[in-house]
DNA sequence: GCGACAG
DNA sequence: ATCTTGTCGC
């Protein structure tokens, strides 16, 4: 069973950020592609009524395939500020998370890890507090930038922050479209996430695993009374 | 000081 | 994130 403190203001969100920052383990490679459990997870809101649905769903690495769904609900916690995404979303994540059957292997979030302002996005958060090898697969550039990446499936570039650090990749996962970006989380090396989120969408744009999170927890935000 | 800014 | 149908294209 995990969770995340709720801080009663965003000076102490950062302080809880620059705390468990220093707990992100950087020198692991991560699972093998194509083997094992991958989690993905995501959350949807309704405002009008202070809920949040969270997803988690699990795919067979090697087949794509869903082999477990669960989902979560609560109530608006935080809200949302630039670089304090996880106070808001993770709460609800977690109790998801543990309502599967077995630990996965890997998860993917919907947003930053490494590349974050305090280097401890949503990824970075998820898997300190969890323990398991995590990363980020967000659809905006946020404050970084980047040199377009060639125009191929596969190709990538390096996303940079405003002092030069490199700190995650533009990767395009189809031909022809807008990349989506990747930050390392927990316990995975960011060849080894690019490698992931690339085997995780043959086809779209976005991987499997966040697109099978984001319609499940639409749904339970839907069916919640 | 004023924006910009993952979801 | 969210407001939102049909439609253009592979």
């Amino acid at each position: 069973m995990t969770s995340v403190k709720t801080p009663a203001d965003e000076a102490e969100a950062r302080a809880v950020q620059d705390e468990l920052r220093t707990r992100v383990v950087l020198d692991e490679a991560g699972p093998a592609v194509g083997r094992g459990l991958i989690a993905g997870v995501d959350v949807a809101y309704d405002d009008e009524r202070d809920l949040v649905a969270a997803a988690a769903v699990v795919l067979d690495a090697a087949t794509l395939e869903v082999v477990e769904e669960a989902t979560a609900v609560g109530h608006v916690s935080f809200p949302y500020v630039p670089g304090l995404l996880a106070f808001r979303e993770l709460p609800t994540v977690l109790a998801a998370l543990d309502a599967l059957s077995a630990a996965p292997g890997l998860v993917v979030c919907d947003g930053y890890g490494l590349a974050h302002p305090r280097g401890f996005g949503l990824a970075c958060h998820l898997g300190v507090v969890t323990g398991l090898p995590s990363i980020g697969v967000a659809k905006n550039p946020f404050t970084f930038t980047y040199e377009e990446p060639g125009a191929r499936r596969g190709d990538a570039a390096p996303l940079v922050a405003a002092d030069g650090a490199v700190v995650g990749r533009a990767l395009r996962t189809q031909d022809g479209i807008k990349p989506v970006y990747v930050s390392v989380g927990h316990r995975v090396s960011l060849d080894n996430a690019c490698a992931q989120t690339l085997a995780l969408s043959p086809r779209f744009r976005i991987p499997e695993t966040t697109r099978h999170a984001d319609s499940l927890c639409r749904r339970a935000l839907r069916e919640a009374s």
